[in-house]
DNA sequence: TTGCGCGGTGAACTCTCGTTCAGTTATGAT
DNA sequence: ATCATAACTGAACGAGAGTTCACCGCGCAA
């Protein structure tokens, strides 16, 4: 059996275990994991993972997968570069959504869209946003704001006149608050996720 | 100080761990992370984090944070039920955007969107879809199919006189596959990230 | 004030974990 | 076929891990 071929059966190894356990295995089970009879066997091969990026040590040689190893999703292209062959989809690199998505965990939320006010950029009655409570908004950022004692997402954009905020659909008009404007984050992503 | 507070503290102490090395901290670690001078007082905390469903053992008491603990994002209801208070945000559990989205981890791909053919949709050129290889698709799921030498996004229709392909957009037309038709994956869900 | 319980200290202990080393077997290139 | 190198075995070791136990002190209610 070819070398790289087994290395790649190992990871795959992990990674189940890492799914189901949510921890690294130890030794003694990646005895059983991998089908080796001496632990020797074992730290040698996580060096050899440790080169190739899949696991970290610390200072004192405490080991973590990292996202290579525990990511769900690889990225590939475009669309139009056509679809991977099994070869193209082992090179290209694992990562995880959260550390695609995310910046700032402790201020981000979910929030489920209700509401067609910005159809027109692709943000549907259903969808999810990612919204970070907290940074003021730049230009033309969508954000959550409070508007005639409802919330809902808008345009944020600063202009001569002061703050408007706009929709995204014909159908409504821009708004421009009175006095005290209600940002409650910025939208950081959209997500439709399907059945 | 109240006791629920200092609990909590500590909850964020982890998360912040978590995020750094990827891994469970060990007793050690956790002293100097709580200011504890006894590793007792972390075999009692860690007591409690079990029983509110931050952590779990296996069989052997090894331990793992659970999604509650690791995920980066928390789970409100609808814009329109307005923006959560501190409090509010506390009781929201958190999850991962990985567990949230992926259900196949082996099959998920990422790619980039080119082309506005499924813009009435909500789906935009630069968007990003998870799409799942394999699964035969359902009656309108959206799918990356070869189209005339090229892959695009359509909807996936079955009728009486075999499959089509649909578009969502009102410049194109359907299109019915001579013979083959070549299907990448199903999409699962579309993301959009801004900036 | 007394008594109780929670939350913590400190020390002792056991066992498992990761590492190391010497030696053996398999693998793949020449 | 030969040989160097990589991959693995098996045993031994030492450190560090998590657990347990005895004890303490503070806040709080009776």
């Amino acid at each position: 059996m070819p070398r790289d071929m087994r290395l790649q059966e190992r990871i795959q190894k992990l990674r189940e275990f890492w799914r189901q356990e949510r921890r690294v295995p130890v030794y003694a089970e990646m005895l059983d994991l991998f089908g080796y009879k001496s632990k020797n066997a074992v730290f040698g091969l996580l060096k050899r993972l440790e080169e190739e990026g899949y696991v970290t040590r610390d200072s004192k040689g405490r080991m973590a997968f990292l996202p290579k190893l525990t990511g769900t999703v690889r990225l590939l292209g475009s669309i139009a570069a056509g679809f991977p062959t099994p070869e193209e989809e082992q090179a290209a690199d694992a990562t995880t959504l959260d550390d695609y998505l995310v910046r700032n965990p402790d201020r981000t939320f979910m929030l489920t869209v209700r509401g067609d006010s910005m159809m027109d950029a692709g943000i549907l009655p259903g969808d999810i946003v990612l919204v970070e409570k907290g940074p003021s908004p730049a230009q033309r950022d969508i954000v959550v704001a409070r508007v005639d004692d409802e919330w809902t997402l808008k345009y944020y954009v600063r202009d001569a006149a002061g703050v408007r905020l706009e929709p995204a659909n014909r159908k409504y008009r821009f708004i421009r608050p009175r006095q005290s404007l209600e940002i409650g984050g910025v939208v950081r992503a959209v997500i439709r996720k399907y059945a």
